[in-house]
DNA sequence: GATGAATGAGAATTCATTCAT
DNA sequence: TATGAATGAATTCTCATTCAT
């Protein structure tokens, strides 16, 4: 599936392949998905990847680099989307439907990455050299949903954000949209803003 | 006074300690706060307890049983410690500003517990069983918080509150006080309530 | 070969077989032997005493736990082999004679014991932790050949013993008894003792 | 001045360095200084030599290939020493004062580089294509020291040499001078030389 | 010549779990 | 009831060695 057709010359080693050491890191926020931190070992990384496991060490040497960088690419994927989703919203769009639109969607479609970036997330609890890339993911959503606000505001619903998708994670039945709403809305309701709120 | 013939209750070994099981519980949150739920071992929780491999595995035989009571344990103290909160709260406080204070009270003097509780609240993404246990603390945490506004607020602030603490934890420095009270006087602003807000 | 014939019972696990302990320090020894301090590894001595890898690191947590019990042991062995030698040396033996007859000894039938002392002897360079044992060796073989002789010649005649039976461990063709014989007479030539020298 | 096209040489990467060889040489018996033979790896004297692993293994295919230069560079550097030290002996110097200063110089200012000669010395037990070098030093010894004395003092002192040098090394604290001296002179009391003892 | 990439084989450890006592 | 001993299965990590470039 991976690195064939080129010219159908078979190659098990060597200095090829350059796309692997991506493949890996996407691999271990994979892993993290299914199995959690805890489940995170070079081991699994490479079975996810389809690379031996000396292709792990080699390019991530310890867990502690394969839980640095699937943190960035995590929350830089995170950010990404939802960068991209403030930027396809329209200008009179209802910021608070939007916004509960937007959980749901890291609940459904997107519930693989959420978990893993969750847990990744919580993990730069105990790993001081994380702590900035989680901070900086805190600032990302702050200011992405400020700019549609107002910076206070942004750095409310960027807490609110975080705690909805959280708890609705754990929620069994998921919580509804229109509940979803409510909450964002309730909690916007001191911004006169360009949304019919 | 130990593993002596006191009642002539027959024993293998090892003095009568009632309330082991309770510390090796304690031990697990400890476990978890120092090092995470990838650092929670048979092993590093009967060091932390004081107490041989063999003991814990008696009295939890599973890892999992472990991880199970640690989050129970844990999620129930969260719950009394904001109870007691709530209950001490003079009628007329203002709320936005005691809660910023419970905020502030959870990263510092109760650093280490919250640790513990968010590493376990996530674990619970992957352990569909525990799922239970991390809603039935939000349910609460909703429900402390609605009773001093509404129920919707309640909802609001229970998000809120989860969001900020963990983006709190990471961030450095942390927020300070008047950061978190006005972040959360601005959620708040669609209430009448008691306080003076 | 080993633990059977007792009753028949088969039996692959539970806490049993008390000599295991003094099998796998054994089993160490004899791996320096063959292979030398770098060979020294938990696989290799498991598989020497017939035991599984987790029984070794069970007694011998770690690798310096392994090198430690080997280099007490081996030291242990040879002190006693030699203070033997010394008891059973008679009173108006030839003393320079008997050593080097001793010498030949550790190079001849005691070979394999003499090359794992000496490896561990000189492992112990960096270990600080080991060093004591080494010069207690050295202390021992003063102690023996002073009480031969006088304490002075005990400690010239421990470095040279030392020294003889490295190099002629080394050397190709061994050095003859003669040969061996005549450098240590010569070193104890200032003697004047209950031999004939 | 470094990898440029001085002479139009093609060259796919890297200056030229025509003194790496030896500076990897240089590095092996370093490492061996530091870690014993044991931690002899390609890697750690690419580390220690500042140069990249594969130009280890370019230069010494195999870890024996590393270990056997490392002894016949760390002997000969050894034997060139001592050799030294008695050219520049007085004719009518205290050979056995001086030899004890020899004792000690090799414990102090060239500690490391004693550590790793005994090391590799005794490394070659478990090489037999390097006991020649093993021995090959020893004759060194017995020769230069007998040419001072006679030679069968010569192998006397050889012996007596080695086995001081292993012996202080591992001494705590190290031997004084006197007693080294003394040690010297009653292993050359038979000796009528030209020294004043 | 030289080297970064790659990988399979182990290395030390850790560990959950079992079990005789 | 309790626990030390035991063990097989990982786990992380190191490494010698190979090879395309």
């Amino acid at each position: 599936m991976v690195g064939t057709s080129d010219t159908g010359r078979r190659r098990t080693r060597g200095p090829n392949d350059p796309g692997r050491r991506d493949r890996i890191a996407a691999a271990a926020i994979q892993v993290v998905a299914e199995h959690g931190v805890p489940g995170l070992t070079h081991r699994a990384v490479a079975a996810a990847a389809g690379v031996p496991v000396g292709s792990t060490t080699y390019h991530f040497a310890t867990l502690d680099d394969l839980l640095s960088v699937a943190l960035h690419e995590a929350s830089q994927r995170n950010i990404s989307q939802i960068q991209e989703w403030a930027d396809e919203l329209a200008p009179d769009a209802d910021f608070a439907a939007e916004l509960a639109a937007l959980v749901r969607l890291q609940l459904d479609s997107r519930h693989s990455a959420t978990t893993a970036a969750y847990d990744l997330y919580v993990a730069a609890l105990h790993h001081p050299g994380l702590r900035s890339a989680s901070a900086a993911w805190d600032e990302a959503l702050s200011g992405i949903f400020g700019a549609r606000t107002d910076p206070e505001m942004g750095r409310v619903l960027a807490a609110l954000f975080a705690g909805l998708v959280l708890q609705a994670s754990l929620a069994d039945p998921r919580p509804s949209h229109e509940s979803l709403e409510a909450v964002i809305r309730r909690a916007m309701s001191g911004v006169t803003g360009p949304g019919p709120g």
